[in-house]
DNA sequence: AAGCCGGGGGT
DNA sequence: ACCCCAGGCTT
């Protein structure tokens, strides 16, 4: 074990390091491990309201077990991965009912709860029992990348066992708690990814990259895979008699169980399928498509269509299923992405300033 | 091993 | 624009 490279760690930590976190107060392994969660490829900043609003609604393992899967999902929209929330749920549901609402102790015991990874499981038992557990993740990956120079890129299998290897060697058996948190602390706000603040570095003296004067070169990268082009489908917004009409997504794949509004292609969940079911034959429906006119086809009360484009960053077109009509006043409490959210908001505003009722 | 999953912040 | 973020799951 390097039980200096600890120590002046945790030295560091004591003055510069981050006390003041929402889930540092009233540690329990459920605050920590749903703070852990949150915090998966996302940003302290971003997960805080996220996290306090979380904490408020489902303040135990029981509550957010006993929750519907919706309601969880109404929370996280707007912070993505929403697979991480259909996990959680679950993970609590096997918590609650399998294990009397305790968390398991161990690494094998959390990480056979889906969601939870050796990471994640490292970062729960270390903060929250002071157990001798190591993290691995992008802030400790770098600071240890740069402080041995370890090279190829991060992406890589080879170079991620060594990270590990240097990770538990580094691990201190007293003080995990602290070390666990001083580490990612220094990751966060000293040891960046872009500019780091060398100069107030605790491991100035030690740094292999600050040393050869090729921090920047640390932790090497994987050339970047090409992208899928962007697609881009129409989603059509419609309002009647004060309610949107919606459809719920499949679980699995981008959006997994938000809603959103239909789409006007053809095709499974399009609008073209939910028009059908109600009566209208293929022929009316192409003609008043093309033409964008809708208020003969539902109902002569007011009814304002409005086709909006939303852009996704993947290729798959939206399949949707369970088609609901839901109350404008309640849109809200539905698991919505980010888009369509901006779409519907900015729809409100528009109706409002028009002063037309919709 | 590679692909998938989101949205935002920093540069 | 591009990179990255308190990763894990699926193929």
């Amino acid at each position: 074990m390097n039980t200096s490279f600890a120590k002046q760690l945790i030295h560091w930590h004591l003055k510069h390091g981050r006390h003041d976190l929402p889930w540092q107060k009233n540690k329990t392994a459920y605050r920590v491990y749903v703070s852990e969660i949150m915090l998966q490829q996302t940003q302290v900043s971003t997960v805080i309201p996220y996290y306090e609003r979380f904490m408020a609604t489902f303040p135990s393992v029981k509550s957010l077990a006993l929750a519907p899967l919706d309601e969880v999902l109404a929370l996280w929209s707007g912070l993505g991965y929403y697979g991480r929330a259909r996990r959680l749920h679950a993970a609590a549901q096997q918590v609650h009912q399998q294990c009397r609402g305790r968390f398991p102790k161990t690494m094998e015991g959390l990480m056979a709860l889906p969601g939870i990874g050796p990471s994640t499981a490292a970062a729960v038992l270390s903060l929250t029992y002071n157990q001798s557990e190591t993290i691995l993740d992008g802030n400790v990956k770098r600071v240890l990348a740069r402080y041995h120079a370890v090279p190829g890129p991060v992406e890589s299998t080879s170079t991620r066992n060594i990270l590990w290897e240097y990770a538990k060697k580094n691990t201190p058996k007293e003080d995990a708690q602290i070390y666990t948190q001083a580490i990612m602390d220094l990751g966060a706000t000293c040891c960046t990814r872009t500019q780091p603040n060398c100069t107030v570095c605790p491991f100035q003296n030690n740094c292999q990259a600050y040393l050869l004067n090729s921090i920047d070169d640390f932790p090497e990268r994987a050339p970047p895979k090409k992208k899928n082009p962007e697609h881009q489908w129409e989603l059509i917004f419609l309002i009647h008699d004060n309610h949107i009409l919606m459809q719920q997504r499949p679980l699995s794949g981008i959006w997994g169980g938000l809603w959103h509004p239909p789409q006007i292609e053809d095709g499974e969940g399009s609008l073209h399928d939910w028009l059908r079911l109600h009566g209208y034959t293929k022929k009316d429906l192409s003609k008043q498509i093309k033409e964008k006119s809708f208020r003969h086809l539902l109902s002569h009360k007011t009814l304002i269509m409005t086709p909006h484009i939303v852009l996704l960053s993947q290729a798959k077109k939206p399949k949707g299923h369970a088609w609901k009509w839901v109350s404008l006043p309640d849109w809200q409490e539905y698991g919505i992405a980010k888009p369509v959210e901006r779409v519907i908001k900015q729809l409100l505003h528009q109706s409002i300033n028009t002063r037309r009722p919709i």
